[in-house]
DNA sequence: GGTTTTTGATCGAACGTTCGATCAAATTTT
DNA sequence: AAAATTTGATCGAACGTTCGATCAAAAACC
């Protein structure tokens, strides 16, 4: 027996976030959603409350699913440059097997909605990594900077380069994924 | 005798860019701009083509106001050195003066109505940097990477700072700026 | 007085949301 | 087990409001 309401709610998010990637937050509505989704719009207000709502609810769904990828396979007791090298992997194929869900969280991230709604600010997306960078600081492995200097110059990259890679401008092969975990890692050892 | 033209349609401008940082693209309007500005709503079509022409030549405004701001005082001739870490210092420098106008270019820059009407993607916004990299590569200074990678990994830190620093969550003081600029040249350096 | 600029009135379309009706499935009552 | 009731889920129609855009008339300018 399925919750039906799950599946149900699985289907809004996945039309706004097709509709989000094509026509953006400028000119979604919610009958172009239910429209999307094969669904009366009033349905959706059975289960979310407003658009607002369902687009916060959505951020951090998307934020979730995210942060679960990123760590697969990372556990506490592994060596702080095998951490860091999984999750940067984990990243990138997140990046490569979800190319909607990263657009649309880039975009989310820079819109006053979010913004203001959720004390959790655009670092924050990478805020679960602070204690690893903590670890790597206190094993002499990083600059003695602070933590969110270090993510971002290991870290952010990746989201350029994600950008890059979905408009079909540089190649997210492993060859090039490897080099660029080079690089971070350089660019922030002691 | 300024350019009255001018003048109105500066005002235009900067009324959509306080309310974009306030409500977002997804809630602002054509009357909602003009009541900011003080104007009739449809003065706007005087100036403007349309809601997505004004959007759109906005966001081609900002960025040649950037770029100017970027290369204030730096010259083909500079060593490559030089010139580097005063495109960095002046790049703080104007999103330290213009935080409105940086948000906004970031919001606007993963909208996919920018995205798909300027071929003009998302790296782009650092393009004039590429012959002072590729001068830094030929002399031998940098690594021998992609241009974008270089690009990247050196200045796309400035930008995730900068929105930590409008948050409240970095000081950008010229220290810590220079000691940016000396992790972003380590970055990438041969 | 002719031109440029601004306006208020106005339009149909679309917006977010609410509402009452419906209906299949589950539950309770007989 | 059959009948009666409740529930969860869905819908189309409609609400008042706002949207982007137009246009003729007024105002400001030269």
């Amino acid at each position: 027996m399925k919750n039906k309401t799950d599946n149900k709610m699985e289907l809004i998010y996945q039309s706004t976030i097709e509709l989000l990637n094509e026509i953006g937050l400028s000119d979604i509505s919610m009958s172009k959603i239910a429209k999307r989704a094969s669904i009366s719009s009033s349905s959706i207000y059975f289960y979310f409350e407003s658009k607002e709502d369902l687009l916060i609810k959505l951020y951090f769904n998307l934020k979730d699913q995210m942060h679960l990828l990123m760590f697969k396979g990372v556990t506490e007791d592994m060596p702080v440059k095998d951490g860091f090298e999984k999750i940067l992997r984990n990243y990138s194929n997140y990046i490569i097997n979800n190319q909607a869900n990263f657009l649309l969280m880039e975009q989310f991230l820079d819109a006053p909605f979010i913004r203001n709604n959720c004390n959790d600010h655009n670092g924050g997306v990478f805020k679960p990594l602070y204690p690893l960078f903590e670890k790597g600081v206190r094993e002499g492995l990083f600059k003695d900077s602070e933590r969110n200097l270090l993510i971002t110059y290991s870290c952010l990259p990746f989201v350029q380069i994600g950008k890059e890679y979905i408009n079909g401008e540089y190649d997210l092969s492993s060859a090039n994924i490897e080099k660029m975990i080079q690089m971070s890692w350089n660019a922030i050892k002691a």
